[in-house]
DNA sequence: TATGGTTCCTAACGTTCGTTAGCAAACGAT
DNA sequence: ATCGTTTGCTAACGAACGTTAGGAACCATA
């Protein structure tokens, strides 16, 4: 039971993504957030400006670990499409089981940004989705993999890592990498050229 | 464009259906769901009894085709697994596209209903879970399936199945029976026996 | 012509919402 | 000892919320 310190932004935050994620965005008042803190629903904006503010950071640190993740899979073009793509894989896995409550806001809640940034948060998962087809794409090029159609092929990849968290739970039997190495596996064996 | 006269009440719930899709429920007021169907929130309440009340329908009027489908699919005890496994999910595939807005609000919003009928919900998701995880543990104990985990391949199939709402566009080029057979294949094929 | 169901209105109810203003205690650094 | 930062409080704001009451058209059937 080790525990570190956090600024109050930061419990804030923390906490907020909990109730998110149960209770949604738009179900979740500012005098529950702050009565799981212990607090006074007030006190809570000497610390953030707006509720939706909470959530914007929510979001976007969450887009950033993901693109951060698939950029380092990537980096090393020398290696296979395969490869990276397990690598990317087990990236995309890595981050969602490091923090499944704010992975399940970053993927549920972010309708609820009001635009511009709700513009900008999809403009940036389109991009992320973009580089999971793209070395898809070049995976049938090279005959690596093989698949009917690469957009198929995308989607479902990322829907079955997708739909982790509402089932994952931490403290389970399989470690975060332990799933990640898995799930590459499964969904890879898919894909590969046999 | 063909167009059928429907009941005021079943225009009500078509018509929040597809705002509790894009909004989400809490975040949808009757004012709102008034405007949208060109009268006042006061009149709503000559049809229905409360806001939660067009919830409950939606979510258990899915569960209920989502059984039926299954039950159709898996009647036929003398198929193979993999026979009663694709029409499972041929099935389930048609019933999402059958009604996308509904279907986005069966797999997100049943959280906003209250209890007893959110137990009542999750009972009856576990159940139709369970009869896809019994089949894929047949498959496996007769050798018609190969996976190295029966509930995991559970996972990562319903995965794949539901994230199907959020990028399928009806008037697309791929038509519901199209996909739903596409799926089937791709996702059957990781895992079939060779 | 009368009746009952369907449909919709206006006006309002009590409650909860996100947020702000103004003030105060505690704190570490200078 | 002073000062700025952090932290929190109470009280209240206007707005929006789900819902209800009571009344009035409309329309098919009897």
């Amino acid at each position: 039971m080790e525990s570190v310190t956090l600024s109050r932004k930061a419990q804030i935050d923390q906490t907020a993504t909990a109730l998110f994620r149960s209770r949604g965005f738009a179900a979740t008042s500012m005098r529950e957030l702050a009565s799981a803190l212990g607090i006074e629903a007030g006190s809570i904006y000497s610390h953030i400006r707006s509720k939706e503010e909470i959530l914007h950071r929510i979001c976007f640190r969450l887009a950033d670990a993901f693109f951060a993740g698939f950029e380092a899979s990537t980096y090393d073009k020398a290696q296979t499409i395969a490869e990276q793509l397990r690598r990317a894989i087990e990236s995309h896995v890595r981050v969602l089981t490091q923090d499944v409550a704010a992975s399940a806001v970053f993927l549920h809640e972010w309708r609820h940004l009001s635009e511009p940034a709700r513009t900008e948060f999809l403009t940036l998962r389109e991009r992320y989705e973009t580089g999971f087809h793209e070395l898809i794409q070049q995976g049938l090029t090279t005959g690596e993999l093989h698949a009917p159609d690469a957009g198929f092929a995308t989607l479902t990849l990322l829907a079955s890592l997708n739909w982790l968290p509402t089932w994952y739970k931490p403290n389970g039997k399989l470690s975060p990498d332990d799933i990640a190495h898995r799930l590459a596996e499964q969904l890879l064996r898919g894909l590969l050229t046999i």
